[in-house]
DNA sequence: AATTCGGGGGC
DNA sequence: GCCCCAGAATT
């Protein structure tokens, strides 16, 4: 483990806070009369997910939730519905399950400790860190995707930071350089250095506070580090949906919380086209179906063909089943959550008409 | 330690 | 196309 002694952190720490005042992000709208409610709700955001996309969601958000006891008494479905494009919906899940845990066990307060914080679903030691240094100004490292970049670069880290050993030594440099005094600053600063300035393709390096010390730049390696994920092959996989149509209207479901897609709605889906005959003949439906267009919808980890099917019906089935059904409109959205494609499929059906 | 979670944007 | 993005939970 890479040991720094405090004359070496300080003089880190010092530029990076003098560079935030200069050039950092200010007036981000988490960052306005900041709260560890609303600080929370954006890290949850930007997950995996980029400022520009985050922005719009987390206005809406706050216009619908204006605090945490109104996120919790919500409605799981219309939380869904505000996360509808953002992807990686057990993100908007364990919000919910979170606000309600902070509304029945905590008074509708925020929790204040780390352990506490960490504690709660979809919140891990990075985040934790975010909300707490962030909105309150305690000291507490994070470790994020910038943040990573940055130390990377700076200290010429060996290996793909998703080994456990090398993410460990990236905790162990971000804990020795987050300076006592000026944390918020220091954390939000290393954020916007590797959104910016330290970005993975786009690096300025002449205008960087740190690029004396830099490793990488030093050797003229930046573009190497931090070093990627090493690749796969993706699988391809396909499936079959069928989309039910009556009066201007779509059959939907609401799918499993485990898998892909957890807990939106989206039409009847089936491994084999056999499958979904056998369904239609079970439910007494006629099996003339108008084919579409197969298209394919691209995951990082795996690859979606669906194919549609159009089946309209003059009247309302009976449908048999044990999940929860909707009737879901074509000419208006609903407060449900759907998948992108989902949402596309929609759009078709009512551009047709 | 490896895998599973989306969708969009940069290039 | 390829790669990555304010990670966490599960296996």
């Amino acid at each position: 483990m890479l040991d720094l002694n405090k004359q070496q952190s300080d003089k880190f720490a010092n530029r990076v806070v003098d560079w935030y005042h200069l050039h950092g992000r200010k007036t981000l709208p988490w960052q306005l009369a900041k709260t560890p409610y609303k600080v929370w709700v954006s890290e949850v955001m930007l997950q995996q997910t980029q400022v520009v996309t985050v922005i719009p969601y987390f206005e809406k958000f706050m216009a619908s939730f204006p605090d945490i006891v109104a996120l919790a008494n919500a409605d799981e479905d219309l939380v869904l519905h505000h996360w509808t494009g953002l992807g990686y919906y057990a993100r908007a899940r364990n919000l919910h399950k979170t606000a309600k845990i902070v509304r029945d066990k905590y008074q509708g307060k925020f929790p204040t400790t780390l352990e506490e914080v960490m504690d709660l679903p979809g919140i891990g030691r990075s985040t934790a860190g975010a909300v707490l240094s962030l909105s309150l100004g305690q000291h507490h490292p994070i470790l994020d995707g910038n943040v990573k970049r940055v130390l990377a670069r700076y200290f010429m880290i060996e290996g793909w930071y998703g080994v456990k050993k090398v993410e460990n030594q990236l905790w162990h440099l971000s804990t020795q350089l987050t300076p006592k005094n000026n944390v918020t600053e220091f954390n939000q600063a290393m954020m916007d250095l590797g959104a910016s300035l330290c970005s993975r393709s786009r690096f300025d390096c002449q205008a960087c506070p740190l690029n004396n010390d830099c490793g990488a730049f030093n050797a003229g390696k930046v573009k190497e580090f931090p070093h990627s994920k090493p690749k796969k092959v993706v699988p391809k996989k396909s499936c079959h949906q069928l989309i039910i149509q009556h009066d201007e209207k779509v059959l939907m479901e609401k799918r499993p919380n485990s898998g892909i897609w957890g807990g939106l709605f989206g039409f009847f889906e089936f491994n084999e086209y056999s499958e979904m005959v056998l369904f239609l003949n079970q439910q007494g439906l006629k099996t003339e179906l108008e084919e579409w267009v197969p298209f394919t919808h691209v995951f990082s980890h795996f690859e979606l063909t669906i194919n549609p099917y159009v089946l309209n019906i003059d009247s309302v089935p009976d449908v048999v089943n044990d999940k929860q059904l909707v009737w879901y409109p074509l000419d208006q959205s609903i407060e449900v959550g759907l998948a992108a494609p989902t949402k596309k499929l929609v759009k078709q059906m009512s551009s047709i008409g």
